[in-house]
RNA sequence: GCCCCCAUCGUCUAGCGGUCCAGGACGCCGCCCUUUCAAGGCGGUAGCACGGGUUCGAACCCCGUUGGGGGCACCA
């Protein structure tokens, strides 16, 4: 084991959003490779908008994709309580420490008054807070007081540049001076984020962080507070940083939360798999090698690098999910697959869960003329569903293709065909078929069996017509010629 | 406005100074296979943003321009 520790620190708020699991998957995959340790942390100091839905939800979409972590809520570790709105007494006392080896002071100043002295400076008000107060004096903060103020604690900014060689990025700098004292705790002494993170960082040892883009221009603040709270004995140096590229949307705008296509609920309500949709989320700023992009979760931990995560905002294409998600779906064992189909089956009131031993026959049977035609476990619904009920419903556009009038004469043949056909078998099936239809009718077999295929399952798309028709049995299937000649006038 | 990040096919990327008239994947277009659709096989389409340097040599290094994105809270 190595003594690389990563983390995972998300807030629960609302859903779950891509960009963000594939900031823990990198995490994740970092952590697997060196052999160290993976953190999760549950940042919820902001109690108006953190919800226990919303923190069960995190954890279990994390789960499912198979981010096992091995310190954090429910699994526990030396460091805990792994969830920030526990954690309010240890803020308190480090906060304190800062104040007295004079790292945080006191601020009175109100935005409105800040603004006003920037103007009067002639300067830009969007410069922000301009360090006024840290260097009141005791009889300064008591007048404040006596108006009825509370102050604000600040972290005073050292006169100097800030640099870290980012993991992603290289050498990344900021001119001293350019960043303002920060606040660290509110005036009613609630402490933020841009103090609990780092603070909860050091204390549980974490030596890489990998967090996204949008977290790069508050590093500085980081790096400062980590050199105030390594004075006063809280931490040890600072961590590594890497800065994760951006997952973007249409038009290279950052996926917002608002956008359906940020949800990872709709991809596993559509039946994306976990492997496949990890696959594709490493795929986000990351390769394995030059000329293959399949892969499993082990792979990926074998060969991540971070060194190597692409620095370029990268595209949310659900095309490609969707392709690296049926490479997965297909590469799946058979039984595998029936069992993973069934509860989108079974929610479609197509089977029983668990399925009757005749539904378990007829799917297992059908499974493997399924599975390569599925992208998404949904789609077995709409592909497999005609074996699963006694009235199908014809697709319209279906039948004004192969219903025609001019299709019913393939109709009764083909019952005629299977009517008294002696062996209900697909190789039996497929005899008596051809030479009704085919030699028979003298049809093309695309003109043949268009018709039959759309009577069956109800579309022009299906699985192998004569082993869908031997799996429906006789009896229906003939019904459902009959119904369909009818159809077709 | 200030600060920061980014820049190879439509999209995701490989490329870390010569082996690149730039490789793979998705998409798209053909063909083969074929009872449909897929899968599979074969082939094709399409890219180093621009301008200066550095160098014997640049997609790769430096500078600038342009373009895109992000951050500037008593949110996280």
């Amino acid at each position: 084991m190595s003594d690389v520790r990563t983390r995972f620190c998300p807030s629960p708020t609302g859903m779950v959003h891509v960009g963000l699991l594939r900031t823990a998957l990198f995490n994740w995959a970092h952590a697997r490779h060196t052999g160290g340790t993976f953190v999760v942390r549950i940042e919820d100091t902001d109690a108006a908008r953190d919800s226990e839905d919303s923190y069960r939800h995190l954890l279990d979409s994390l789960r499912w994709l198979g981010l096992e972590w091995d310190e954090g809520p429910e699994v526990g570790g030396p460091h805990g309580p792994y969830r920030q709105s526990q954690r309010h007494d240890v803020y308190r006392e480090v906060a304190a420490k800062l104040v007295e080896a004079g790292h945080a002071y006191e601020s009175f100043s109100t935005n409105e008054e800040v603004d006003a002295r920037r103007r009067a400076a002639g300067q830009d008000p969007k410069l922000g807070y301009d360090n006024a107060d840290r260097y009141l004096t005791d009889a300064q903060k008591a007048a404040f007081r006596d108006e009825g103020r509370e102050p604000v604690l600040r972290l005073r900014m050292p006169d100097e540049d800030l640099a870290w060689t980012d993991l992603v990025r290289g050498e990344v700098r900021f001119a001293a001076g350019s960043v303002p004292d920060f606040v660290v705790v509110r005036a009613n002494g609630v402490p933020l984020y841009p103090f609990v993170n780092p603070v909860d960082d050091a204390l549980m040892g974490i030596t890489d962080v990998l967090r996204g883009e949008d977290l790069l221009p508050s590093t500085p603040r980081q790096l400062a507070l980590y050199a105030a709270l390594q004075d006063v004995g809280v931490a040890g140096g600072p961590p590594r940083f890497g800065h994760l590229p951006y997952v973007t949307g249409e038009g290279n705008k950052k996926l917002s939360k608002r956008d359906p296509q940020s949800n990872v609920d709709v991809y596993r309500e559509r039946g994306f798999v976990p492997e496949g949709f990890a696959n594709y989320l490493a795929l986000l700023g990351w390769s394995i090698a030059e000329d293959r992009d399949v892969f499993s979760m082990a792979e990926m931990a074998e060969a991540f690098d971070v060194t190597r995560v692409s620095a370029n905002p990268a595209r949310f294409d659900v095309r490609k999910a969707e392709a690296i998600n049926a490479t997965h779906v297909r590469q799946l064992p058979v039984e595998e697959f029936v069992d993973r189909v069934v509860p989108f089956l079974a929610g479609a009131g197509l089977v029983a869960d668990p399925p009757t031993p005749e539904q378990d026959r007829v799917l297992r049977a059908i499974a493997p003329m399924a599975q390569e035609r599925t992208v998404v476990l949904s789609d077995v619904v709409g592909l497999v569903g005609f074996l699963f009920t006694d009235e199908v419903a014809i697709d319209p556009a279906a039948a004004a293709k192969n219903l025609r009038p001019e299709d019913a004469e393939v109709l009764t043949a083909a019952s005629a065909a299977l009517e008294g056909l002696g062996e209900w078998t697909t190789a039996a099936i497929e005899t008596a078929l051809k030479e009704a239809l085919v030699e028979g009718l003298g049809r093309k077999p695309r003109q043949a069996f268009g018709p039959v295929r759309v009577a069956v399952s109800g579309r022009t798309v299906s699985p192998p017509l004569y082993e869908s028709i031997e799996l429906l049995g006789r009896e229906r299937t003939l019904t459902r010629l009959t119904a369909a000649r009818e159809a077709a006038g």
